[in-house]
DNA sequence: CTCCGGGTATCGTATGACTTTATCGCAGAC
DNA sequence: GTCTGCGATAAAGTCATACGATACCCGGAG
C-alpha cells in the first residue's frame, strides 16, 4: 500500500536502511507475527534476514520503542509490548497497521474516534475560523468537485478538507488527531474506491459542512459533521464486507503499487 | 518535575544514557530554545554539554524523531520540527511539555480536548461496561475517598478512575487518549493541590458517574462527565491565575523533586 | 553578475570491543 | 529439603572509529 502518500510528510524516513527494518518490524508485530514474545535476536536477524548492521537495527528498534511498539529490557531481552501499549495514533503505526491489518473492528473502533471527535471539531473551527480557514477549506472543496471521483487529486482534497477543519479548531492537541483521521479517512477511501454514487452522495454534506462553518453556526456545523461520519461508515462497512467476500480484492487493495 | 511517576510506564527508560539526552533535547526543544532551527552540530554537543558517544546522541535523536520533534534530513542537518509536526499526544512529549513549558493556553487545549472525549467514552463504558469494569472503577474510587486529599495513593486513584473508564470503552484507539487525559489532570492535580474544598465537591461527581455507568445510562454518564470536567477546569484555571501572581510557587512546582 | 565545480560538513551505515545490568542456576548453609 | 547468595551468562547499552554518500557553500571562471 501506497496510500501513505497523501498523508502528511512522515517523520521517518522510508527510503532510509533504519526505516525499512523498522517497517519491517513493526508489520511483523502488528500482523501478530511476533506477539507479545522476544524478538528474533539481533545476530540471527543480523544474518538471516537481510544483511543489516546492528546499528541500522538498533535505530529502528529505538523507533519502535518510541512508539510503543517494542520494549527493550538489558538481559531478558527485546519484546514485541502488548497492543495496549501501542501508540495507536501515531501516523506510523497507523500506516504500519493498515499494512498489516485492516480488519473491520479497527476500522470501527476508528470510525468510533471520527464520530466523537470530528463534530466537536467542525464546532470550534466554526466558532474560530478565520478567512484564510474558509479559503483552504473552499480549496480543498474544489479540489473534490473538479476531479473525477477516487482519482489521487479528488482524494487529496477530501483529506485536506477534513485537516484544513481540524486546523481551524485552533487547538494543537486536537490537531493530532487529524492524522488519525486522514488515515482512517484514507483507507476508507481505498475500500469504497469505484462507489461512484456514495461518493456524490457525500458532496453536498461536506458543502453543507463548509457552509455552516462559513456562518459561524458550530451547532449545524457539528450536526452535519455527525452525519457524514456515520454515512462515510456505512458505505465503507458496506465496502469491507462486498471486499471480504472477494480475497482477490483484498489482495488487490494490499499490494496496490 | 517528577509528576510522571503516577502515568502509565513511559517506554522510554529515563535510566538510560540515551533517555537522558533525548529529554535533555525534547526539553529544549519544547521549551522554545532550539525553536526550528538547526539543532547543535553533534560534534559540539558531545563535547560541550556531557560526554556521550555519538551513539547515544544518535538513538536519543532517533526517539525525537519518531515523535516528530526533530526532522533529520540527508545531508541539510538536523532541524527542531514546526509545532503542528510534535506529537501533542505522546505520553513522553506530554511529560516533556509539562517539563518545559506549562503555559495555560496548553493547559486550556488539553481541557477542551478532555471536554470533548471523555463524555463519549463515559457513555461507551456505560454501554459495553463488564462486572470487572465495575469493580476496577470502584477500587479506584475508593481509593480517593479512603485516602487524603492530593496523598499519592489519592492522585493514584483519581488517574486509575479516568483511565478505568476509558478502558471500559472496548476501543483501542480512544484508549490511546487516556494517556493524555491522565497527563493533564495529573497536572491539574498538582496546581490544584491544596484546594480541598476543590476536591471534596468533585467527589460526589465521581461517584454519580460510576452509578451512571453501573445502571448503563450512558447519556446520564456523559452528562456528568461533562459537568465534572468544566468544573475540573474552572478550579484549575483558578489555581494557575493563583499560582501566575506567585512566581516563587510556579517554581517550587516546576523543581519539585 | 551568473554559472559551474570542487571542497566540506553532516548524516547514514558498518564494525568491533567493552560496560552495564538483570536473570538464572549452582553451591553452600541452615 | 529449602532457602540464601554469589557468580556465570546473555543481552542491551555504550564507545570509538572508519567510510560512503550527498546536499550545501564558496570560490573561481566565463
Amino acid at each position: 500500500m501506497r496510500v501513505r502518500d497523501f498523508s502528511r510528510p512522515t517523520t521517518l524516513n522510508p527510503d532510509r536502511l533504519f526505516g525499512q527494518v523498522a517497517q519491517k518490524l513493526a508489520v511483523a508485530i502488528i500482523s501478530g507475527d511476533i506477539g507479545a514474545g522476544a524478538l528474533l535476536p539481533n545476530e540471527d536477524d543480523l544474518r538471516a534476514d537481510i544483511s543489516v548492521s546492528r546499528t541500522a537495527y538498533r535505530e529502528a528498534v529505538k523507533i519502535l520503542t518510541a512508539k510503543g511498539l517494542v520494549e527493550a529490557r538489558p538481559k531478558s531481552g527485546t519484546r514485541a509490548a502488548p497492543r495496549e501499549r501501542w501508540n495507536l495514533l501515531d501516523t506510523d503505526v497507523l500506516a504500519w497497521h493498515f499494512e498489516a491489518d485492516p480488519n473491520e473492528k479497527f476500522i470501527r473502533d476508528l470510525f468510533e474516534l471520527r464520530r466523537f471527535v470530528e463534530p466537536s471539531v467542525a464546532r470550534l473551527a466554526a466558532q474560530r475560523r478565520t478567512a484564510a480557514d474558509i479559503a483552504r477549506i473552499e480549496a480543498a472543496l474544489r479540489a473534490m468537485t473538479d476531479n473525477p471521483p477516487y482519482s489521487d487529486p479528488c482524494v487529496r482534497g477530501d483529506l485536506a478538507f477534513h485537516e484544513a477543519i481540524f486546523a481551524a479548531s485552533q487547538n494543537a492537541p486536537l490537531q493530532c488527531l487529524a492524522s488519525a483521521v486522514i488515515a482512517t479517512l484514507q483507507w476508507s477511501l481505498v475500500l469504497k474506491k469505484g462507489d461512484d454514487e456514495a461518493f456524490a452522495d457525500s458532496l453536498p454534506d461536506h458543502e453543507n459542512i463548509l457552509l455552516a462553518i462559513i456562518d459561524r453556526d458550530g451547532d449545524l456545523a457539528a450536526v452535519r459533521m455527525t452525519g457524514l461520519v456515520i454515512d462515510s461508515l456505512n458505505t465503507t462497512l458496506a465496502s469491507v464486507n462486498v471486499v471480504q467476500g472477494e480475497p482477490d480484492k483484498i489482495a488487490r487493495i494490499n499490494h496496490t503499487k
